[in-house]
DNA sequence: GATGAATGAGACTTCATTCAT
DNA sequence: TATGAATGAAGTCTCATTCAT
C-alpha cells in the first residue's frame, strides 16, 4: 500500500490515532468497530485504509507508537541523579509514574483490552518497577535508605499506584512511601 | 422460555458455564464465540439458548454467580479472631488471596476483558482491601502494629498481591509482608 | 468447519452448487457475488458458509466434483470396442462429445471465466483429444484408416467441435468428418 | 468533462490502454484494478477519468480499438491474389493468424474475461473463418482444390489454431494442412 | 431436552470514482 | 495536466440467535 506522504498526511493518520485510541478505550478492541472510529474522527470507514492496513494494524500501531516506554525512560533519565533526600526523589517518581497513568488512561484501557496484549502490559510494567528498584538500590548502597528487598519494594509501590490508578482510586504516594519508609520521613 | 428444570439441568447449567468460563479466559468475552462454549461443553449451540437468554447473560451470570465475594467472605471469617501474630496472620491472609486468584484465573481474565465488567472487578478490590484494611486497623486498635495508615497499607498489599498474580509473576507474600512490618519479624 | 450430514443436507448442498453455476456461468466468476448465489438458490448469503469455506472453495468444488473428466471417461468406456466403421464411431464420439458440451455450457463458462482456472481447462482439452487420439491410432493400427498424424488430427476434431459450440454455432460433425477421412465417405 | 487534446495527449492515451491491456490480461478484467492500471503506467489512478469515463470504457476501447479486424483485414488484402499453390498459401496465411493470435496474447485473454466481450469474440471468429473460407471456395472454384465443405473446413482450420494458440499448445500448421488436403501434397 | 439448519444484522475490507488543489 | 485524499457502495464473511423437528 502507498501511504499517504506530507504534512497534512501526518496530521491526518495522528488524527485517526487519536480516534481509535478514544474509541478502543471507551468500547474495548473488539466492541469498538471501524466505523466506530471513522466516525469519531469525522471521516468514511474506507479511508482508515489509506493509513492503516487493518483495524489490527492500528492497535498494534496504538500500542507501539503511543507506548509508555518511551516517556518513562524520559523519566528515569531526568531524575537520574537527583541530589534530594531519597524519599522526595521517591515520592516525585511515583507522582510522575501517576500521573503518566492518569494522562493515558485513555491507552491504559486499550492495553488492557486488546486481546493478546498481555505482552505490552508486562513489558510496561517491568520497565516500571525496574526504574523504582534502580533508584532504591542506588540509594540503599549510598547508604541513605536501609537495606531491605528492593526488587520486591519496587514491584509493590509500582503496583499500588498503577492499579489504584487504573482502578480511578489514585493512592496517596507520599502515604504510600511513608508506609515503606517511615523512618525517613 | 421455560427453563429446564430438575437436578440434571442443573447439572448441565454448570457445564455450560464451566465451558464459558474456559473459553472466555482463552479467547476473551468477545473473541470467544457461542459455537466455542457449546463445542467446549460437548453440545450445540441452541442448547445455550434454554439455559441462558444471551452470551451477555452468560457472561453476567459468570460475573455474579462465580464472583470472588463468596469465597472472600470465607477468608474474612475465617481468619478473624486469630490469636497468632499479625504478621503471621496477614502472610497467611494474603497467600490465602493470592491462592484465591491463581484458583480463578480464567475468571480474572473475565474480569478483564469483559467491557462492562469494570464494576465487579471495582468490587472485588474493594472488598479485599477492606478486608484487609479491617484486620491491620484492629491490631493497631489492639496495639500489636505501630500506628500507620491503615487504608493505604491494605490497599498497597493488595494491589502487589493482585497485579503480579494477574501478570503470572506472584510476589513472595512474607517478603512483601517484611517490607511494611519490618520491626514485626 | 462442520459440515452439515445426512440426506437433506446432501441435498441442500447440491442446489448451492446448482444455484452457483448458474449464476457464476451468467455473470462470471467475479461478477456473481455470494448473494446472487444465495438469492438464486432461494436462501441468504451466510448459508453458504456452512457449506463451503469461501466462494473460491464453490468454484473449485464446482470445477472438480461437476468437471467433465468422468463423463469424458464414460465415453471413452462406452466405445472402446466398437465394430462399426471408423468415421461412424467417430461421428458418434463426437457428437457425444458436442452434447456433453452443450449439456453443459454453464459449466464450460465457468471453466472459461474462473480466474485462474488455466489448468482445468488445459485438463479436459487433452482428456478430450486423448480420447479421440487413441481411437483414431487404434482403427489406423487396425488398417481401416490410412496412416496419419493421428494427434494433429485428434485436437483439430476436438478443436473444432469444442469451440464452435463453445461460440453458440456448433459444427456439422458428420462433415467435419467427411473432410478429414473423404475416402471413407 | 474536457478531453486532453494534442500529441502528447494521445501519447498518454495509448500508454494507459497499454498498462491497461497488461493488467487486464494478467489477473482478468474484474481482478485488475484501476489503481494497478494506474500503477502500470505510472501515473495515478485519478488521471485515466481524463482519458476514459470509466474502467468499463477502457475494456471496450480495448476490445474496439486493438480489436483484431484490422489486422484481419491487412491479411486478407495481402494474400488475395497469390499466386503459389493453395496449400502453400494457406499455410502461410494460418501462420500469419497464428503469428497474430500469438502477439495479442494480451488481448485475447481479455477477450476471454471481459464478460461482455462474447460478441466481439464472435465477431474475430466470424471475421477469420470468412477469409479462409473465401479463400478455399476460390481455390475450389479454380479447379485446384478438390470439392469440398469450404465452410466447415474454415472453420475447422481456424478452431484447431486459435484454441490450441489459446492454451500454449499451438498446433503445426502444415501438419493440419497436409491432414485436410493429403493429395495436395 | 436437544439439535443444527437457517437467518439477519453487522463487521471488516476493497475499490471505482470524484474533486479540490 | 496531474495528483491523491476522500467517499460511498458494495462485497465477503462471521456470528448471536431462532425454531422446526
Amino acid at each position: 500500500m502507498v501511504r499517504p506522504r506530507g504534512e497534512q498526511a501526518a496530521w491526518r493518520r495522528e488524527q485517526l490515532l487519536d480516534a481509535a485510541l478514544r474509541m478502543f478505550a471507551a468500547k474495548g478492541v473488539d466492541g469498538a468497530t471501524v466505523k466506530d472510529v471513522a466516525q469519531a474522527a469525522g471521516v468514511t470507514p474506507g479511508l482508515l485504509y489509506r493509513y492503516f492496513d487493518s483495524k489490527e494494524a492500528m492497535v498494534e500501531t496504538l500500542l507501539s507508537e503511543r507506548g509508555f516506554l518511551p516517556r518513562l525512560r524520559e523519566l528515569r533519565e531526568r531524575d537520574h541523579d537527583d541530589t534530594r533526600p531519597a524519599t522526595e526523589v521517591l515520592i516525585g517518581l511515583l507522582e510522575a509514574f501517576d500521573r503518566l497513568l492518569a494522562d493515558n488512561a485513555e491507552l491504559m484501557a486499550v492495553f488492557f483490552s486488546a486481546a493478546q496484549a498481555r505482552a505490552p502490559l508486562a513489558g510496561l510494567v517491568d520497565q516500571g518497577q525496574r526504574l523504582i528498584g534502580d533508584f532504591l538500590a542506588e540509594r540503599v548502597a549510598a547508604g541513605e535508605l536501609r537495606p531491605h528487598d528492593t526488587a520486591t519494594a519496587a514491584r509493590t509501590l509500582f503496583a499500588a499506584v498503577a492499579i489504584n490508578r487504573r482502578l480511578g482510586t489514585p493512592i496517596d504516594v507520599a502515604a504510600l512511601v511513608g508506609l515503606l519508609f517511615p523512618e525517613q520521613g
